[in-house]
DNA sequence: CATGAATGAGAATTCATTCAT
DNA sequence: TATGAATGAATTCTCATTCAT
C-alpha cells in the first residue's frame, strides 16, 4: 500500500489525501474531545464517532489512547510563537520601554486568555498526576519557554541600560504574573465564565507596566 | 449518649465510633483517592476498599458520587483562614512594611505550595469543566477570599499612608502573583517534583515584597 | 423506651395505635406502590419511605417482601361483594329480567373497570410467572367467585322458567365476557388511558342483555 | 456476497451467518427470557449468558434494555396473520354461517391460547404502566386488529343479508369474547396450569357460535 | 488501510436482608 | 418494637482494545 508503482499513479493521492484526512480528521475530533470532557471524559468510540470513521481506523494511525493523547498535547504546546516572536521583535531596539511593555502586556494577555489555551492548560494540569511526564514537557515548552525568552529580552535591555535588574529571570516572571496572574488564576477555575471585557484587560496590561517600572526601571 | 450504666461502657464508643469513622473514614480515603487520581480516575469500590466499608455503606453516607466530591471539595475549601488570620493581623499595625509583607509573602507561598493544596487546585482546575459551578464556588472560597483580604489590609495601610495607591484589589492581586505566581504555575505542571528549597522561596519573598513596594510604598 | 411499669400505662394504646398504624400505614404504601410499579419495580426502602417508617420496621410487620406482596393481594382480592350481592339480590325474584340484566351488567362494569381493580388485574398478571398460586388463588376468588354466584342465578331463574339453558356456568361466562369482555381486555392494556364514557357503558350493558336474552331468554 | 474465489468457499458463511447468529440468537434468548420472567425479572447478562455471546455484544445489536424489549414486543405482536386471512377467507362467501363460525371460532380459540401468545399477553400487560405507548401499539396490532377485521367480515355478511346486525364493530367484539372471554381470562391467571382440553374448546366454539346467531342469525 | 463484530474488565448504583442498639 | 448502619450480590451500561475480513 506504500509506494506505488508507475501505473498504480492516479490512486494515490486520493489515497494518501484520505490517509492524511483521516489522521487529520481524527486529531481534530480527539482535541476537541480531551480538552472538552479531558483524558478519562473522553472515550475512543466519541473520537472515531465524532471524525467520522471506525474505532478501528484510530488505532491504525495511534497506537493507544495514551500516545493519541500525548500527541495531541505536545502538538499544540508550541504556538505561542506568534506572541514571542512580536514580544522579541518590540523589545529589541526601543527606548520607549513603557509603551513597548504595554503592547507587549496587552497581547501576552490577548494570547493566553483565549478559550483553547486555557483549555489545554486546564486539561495537562489536571491530567499532570496520570501523564506527569507530559506535563513537565508542556510546562518547558509553553509557559516556561516564555518566560526564558521575556528573561532574554529584559537582559538584552538591562545590558542596554534601559532597564535595571540582575536577575532577569526572576524579572520576567514578576512580569509576567503581574500582567496575567489574577486573570489566568481566575480563568482557570471559572472558565469562559466571564471573559474579561477588553478595556479591563487594557487596564491591566498598562498597570503592570507601571508597576514592572517602578522597580526595574531607569531611576 | 446513648443511656450507659457502669458496665455498660464497652458499647457505647463503638457505635458512636463507627458512626463517626465511617463517615470520617469514607471522607478521608475518598479524598487520598481524588486528589490523586481525579474525579474520573477514582472508582467508588476503591473508596469503599480503602475505606474499609462495603460499597453501599459510602452510597448510605452520600448520595452519589458527585455530591461525595462536591462535599470534600467544598470542605476543603475553607482552610487558608490561618494564613488569612496571620496576614490581617501583622498587616494591621506596622510601620515597617517591607518587613512585613516579607513575612506574609513567606508564609504566603508556604501555605499555599503544599501538597495538598496543589491537588487539590489541579483536581478543581481539572474538573472545572464537568463541575462549573463547584469551581467558582472554590476560587471564591480559597484563592478570591485571599485577594479580598489583602487588599481590605492594603486599603486599611493607605489610608494610614503607609501605602499609596488607588485600586487596592489590583495592588493585592499584583502582591499575590508577584509572590506565588511562577512557583505556584510551575507546581500546578510540574507536581512534586522539585519542591523549590525553602531559601529560594525567601529570595522571591523578599525580591516580590521589593517589587511591590517599589510602585505602592511610601515615595 | 421498652416496656412500662404500672405507671407507665398512659403510653399502652399510643403503643398499640402505633403498631396498628404502621402496619396500615406500610400496607398501604406497599399497596399504592406495587398497583404502580409492580413487585420487582417497588423496593422495599421505596415502601419504608413512603410508609415513613425504617426499613427494619417493614420487616418487623412482614417476614420478607413476598410476604407483604401476597398478603396485600389476597386481602384486596375480595372486594368484590358489593356487586354480587347486588346481583344475587336483584336477581332473585324478578320476572322482568331484561331490565334486571341491564342494571346488573351496568354496575358490572362499573366495578371492574376501576382503576383499582384494573391496577391489580394487571398485577397478579404480569407476575402470575413468579407467584402461579397466589394468581390461581386471586382468580378463584375474583373473577371465578363471581362466575360462580352468577351461574347460581341463572339456575334458579331457570329453575322458575325465566331462563332457559342447561348449563348455567357457560351461560354465565358469556353474559360475563358479553358485558366487559372488550371494554376489559382494551382496559388492561390501555391503562386509564380513555376511560369509557358512562354513556357507551350503558350502551354496551343493554347490548349484552339483549344478545344474552336472545339465547337465554324465554322463547 | 463477498468476494468468493473457488476455494474460499469455507469462510463466507462464517461471517454472514456469525452476524445473523448474533443478532438472532440474542433475540431468541431475550424473548425466551422476557416471557418466562418479564422485563425486571431478566438481566441483560442472563441473556447474554444464554444467547452465548458477550454482554457488550447484545449492546453493539440493540442500544438498550428497554430498545430490545420494545423491538421483541413489537416483532412479535404482528403473528395473528394466519388466522385473519383464515377467518376471512372462510367468512367471505358462505351461507352455513354457523359451520363457518364455529370453524373460526375453533380457530380462533387455538390461536390465542398458545403458550407464547398468553405469555406474551401477560408481559405487555404486567409492563403495560413501565411502556404504556408499547401496550397500546400492541394492542391495536394484535387483539384490536382481530375484532376490526372481524367487524369487516361481519359487516359484508350482513350486507348480504346473512347476519342482522347494525353495528358490526359491536358484534365483532361480542362474538370475539363469547369465544375466548373466560378460557383466556382464566389462561391470564392460571398460566399453562391445566391447558384445557381440545373437546371442551370445541364445545365453547359451538356454543359461542350458538349464542351469537340467536342475536345475530337471520331470523 | 479500513471496517463491523466481539470481548473481558470495570464503572455507578440499587436490592433484599440483617445486626447492634 | 423500631431504628440506623452495614452488607454482598446483582443491576444496567461503558471502556480500551483486538480479530476476522
Amino acid at each position: 500500500m506504500g509506494k506505488r508503482n508507475a501505473v498504480g499513479e492516479r490512486a494515490a493521492p486520493t489515497r494518501r489525501a484520505a490517509r492524511m484526512a483521516s489522521g487529520g480528521v481524527i486529531r481534530e475530533a480527539a482535541t476537541t474531545l480531551f480538552l472538552r470532557n479531558g483524558y478519562l471524559g473522553t472515550s475512543m468510540e466519541e473520537i472515531a464517532t465524532v471524525a467520522g470513521v471506525s474505532k478501528q481506523t484510530v488505532y491504525t494511525h495511534f497506537p493507544d489512547k495514551e500516545a493519541l493523547f500525548t500527541d495531541l498535547i505536545l502538538g499544540a504546546a508550541g504556538r505561542a510563537d506568534d506572541f514571542l516572536q512580536f514580544a522579541t521583535a518590540v523589545l529589541e531596539g526601543t527606548d520607549d520601554v513603557e509603551s513597548v511593555l504595554r503592547q507587549v502586556a496587552r497581547r501576552y494577555l490577548a494570547t493566553v486568555l483565549t478559550p483553547a489555551v486555557l483549555q489545554l492548560r486546564r486539561l495537562v494540569i489536571g491530567d499532570s498526576g496520570r501523564f506527569p511526564e507530559l506535563a513537565r514537557t508542556y510546562y518547558e515548552r509553553a509557559p516556561g519557554r516564555t518566560l526564558v525568552t521575556l528573561a532574554m529580552c529584559f537582559r538584552r535591555l538591562a545590558e542596554r541600560g534601559v532597564l535595571v535588574m540582575d536577575n532577569p529571570q526572576l524579572a520576567a516572571e514578576h512580569f509576567a504574573y503581574l500582567v496575567l496572574g489574577e486573570p489566568l488564576n481566575q480563568a482557570m477555575f471559572c472558565g469562559g465564565d466571564k471573559e474579561p471585557p477588553p478595556a479591563e484587560l487594557e487596564r491591566r496590561a498598562d498597570a503592570a507596566a507601571r508597576v514592572f517600572l517602578a522597580a526595574y526601571g531607569r531611576a
